[in-house]
DNA sequence: TCCAATGACTTTAACCTTAAAGTAAGGTGG
DNA sequence: CCACCTTACTTTAAGGTTAAAGTCATTGGA
């Protein structure tokens, strides 16, 4: 093949490979090869420039599946997904973390593998086998014991993993996650602040380590002002068993001072009920949310609740699992990422 | 490497190849590369169960890049997203269009790539060698004369394409859409049977086709009926833009008999305003929205909106595109899903 | 002046899979 | 009983990349 060949093959979509950048450059394929993997002590300056011009005129990229299989490394980053993946891209939350993730992995060349592990087969053989990516970042759901198991799992075998949003207590793991207990323990004070004193918290029937935190984060202030808190299971925290949940405690126990909803998710569904019940909010009672997502603004009234960064939660644990990845020492850190009080009309 | 040694590969994390399974079942890789790919005339039938127990029990699993490296093909479709991608993942439409499009890649064993595509380089020869799929599957934003040139690129390089959410009629491409002007006749024909007559549609300022379709389904209705419609155009069909936008319209020409949202998130800012304002939803004026997602139904009133399947568009695109790639034969249907009336309190 | 070290490359082989060609044993028809 | 076809495999080579080892001028030091 000639040069004006290969030049013509870029405008084609046949692939382009080292060989042809390097017959371009008048150097062998190594050569290119080096210039690409910045390995400047074994090309001299010169030709660097001119493999540099040939790539770029050539438009050359270099073939992943290529790479990864002489290198044996995938360069790509596991996102773990427990359960089912339409509903976890249904989760604003969720779906922010990825992007942040995605981004972090674009920016150092990685690619992110988003992988669903059904309940039942969790993490057998094959599907690791079939996870073949360089690291791991597990968001998770479910059962703690489930959760534990497949912790247990992965740093047997030394896959480097972050865990997002989970607390866990081992040597080698590092985990991301967001300052719950502070967010709740704004939440509540500013309750405290506005007079309140009897408290419904709501949470969905599933225990997860945020959830708990949010709930001890309340409880604190709660005990430390003398307030009551009544803890409230909302079944999936659909809006029905929300709705459901929240006017049964309601019946049973009469009106709270103000009702604290463990997300945003769940406090929509309660002011919705009360919207219909004639309950004013914040005069007959106060609601609040956590974990703010776009669409809480659209609240009425707007939601007092708590925003915290989804996407940056993603970054950081990208980058944590990158910087794994790249030295091998395994980070132990609990990275916990700060959230922010965001007032409204609701309480 | 004996048997034994091979046996406790898999314990490990080594990877486990064709070689290794060969070995176990006492035969040759390629006969074990036969079974995996159904090449059954090639493979006696006690030879085939002798090397499916062997994948069996070492739980072998194909390395990708081998296979992509050899068989020029990379079993992956490319999700094109013009702009941002965190932008792309906050939106639950697109979400669920990408976790329909990622359910038919996996059951068929292909993988998903999401590839951005930024207004500025758009699609220059890098780009597309980096976007080695073997189809894409595109949804695009932005302004009209960019999306063209993004699709006749794609067309011209001869890359199997399905089109989501986008009219386009060129020969080669496939087009999966919902029923946009249906959903819209329905929403405008139950408006004009509860009375209304004037009409206010609410619009971003961005112009496309699906929202085109949805304003000529609206007009056709109230033209024949004898109805009016104005056309509110909500610039970034934010929040705050879109309460701007309604507040302006309102006080300029008065309250309409009813509000129809271009689609459920402009309809929950206009409920939002009507509710800071004390005008009651849907006694004083009736409020519609259109393209349903989970949050619709926490406003207040819920929302007469339409459903739209944004997993089956997902999955559909992605069944065509399989299609395409597999026979090589470039469909150029045009695939219109249906679209389902949502009743609620508002209208 | 000659050897060793250095710099700037090139050569070789391997990563795992698979298309294509090869082979050997058993069967069939004339 | 031999040519010819099947059947059921095996062998070979190639796909694009890169680690490791090899080559061959220069340069610096003794």
């Amino acid at each position: 093949m000639t040069k004006s060949e290969t030049v013509n093959k870029a405008q084609r979509r046949g692939t382009l490979t080292l060989k042809d950048v390097a017959l371009v450059a008048g150097v062998t394929p190594m050569t290119v090869s080096n210039v690409l993997n910045g390995r400047d002590s074994q090309v001299g300056a010169k030709t660097r420039e001119r493999v540099r011009a040939a790539i770029e005129q050539l438009g050359y990229r270099p073939h992943a599946a290529a790479r990864q299989l002489r290198s044996q490394r995938t360069n790509a980053l596991g996102m773990l997904v427990l359960d089912d993946v339409p509903q976890f891209l249904n989760d604003p939350f969720t779906t922010q973390v990825v992007a942040g993730l995605s981004n972090v992995a674009t920016e150092n060349d990685y690619s992110v593998v988003l992988q669903g592990v059904r309940s039942d087969n969790m993490l057998d053989a094959p599907l690791l086998a079939q996870l073949r990516t360089d690291g791991v970042c597990a968001i998770l759901s479910g059962p703690r014991d489930r959760r534990r198991a497949l912790i247990e799992r992965l740093i047997n075998l030394r896959v480097p993993l972050v865990l997002v949003q989970e607390a866990y207590d081992h040597a080698d793991v590092c985990t991301v996650r967001q300052d719950d207990h502070r967010g709740a323990s704004q939440i509540a004070e500013y309750l405290v602040a506005q007079g309140a004193r009897r408290m419904m918290f709501l949470r969905p029937a599933e225990r997860w380590p945020a959830m708990s935190e949010r709930i001890r984060g309340t409880q604190n202030v709660c005990d430390r002002h003398g307030a009551s808190l009544t803890i409230v299971a909302c079944g999936d925290e659909s809006l029905a068993a929300t709705q459901a949940a929240v006017a049964e405690a309601i019946d049973a126990e009469g009106l709270p001072d103000a009702i604290v909803g463990g997300n945003d998710r769940m406090a929509m569904a309660a002011l919705k009920l009360l919207a219909q019940r004639g309950i004013k909010v914040p005069d007959d009672l106060r609601v609040t949310g956590f974990n703010s997502f776009d669409f809480a603004a659209y609240a009425v009234p707007s939601l007092v609740t708590v925003r915290s960064d989804a996407y940056a939660m993603g970054y950081r644990a990208g980058a944590e699992l990158l910087r794994t990845i790249e030295t091998g020492a395994f980070s132990t850190r609990d990275i916990v990422l700060p959230v922010s009080f965001v007032p409204g009309q609701s309480a």
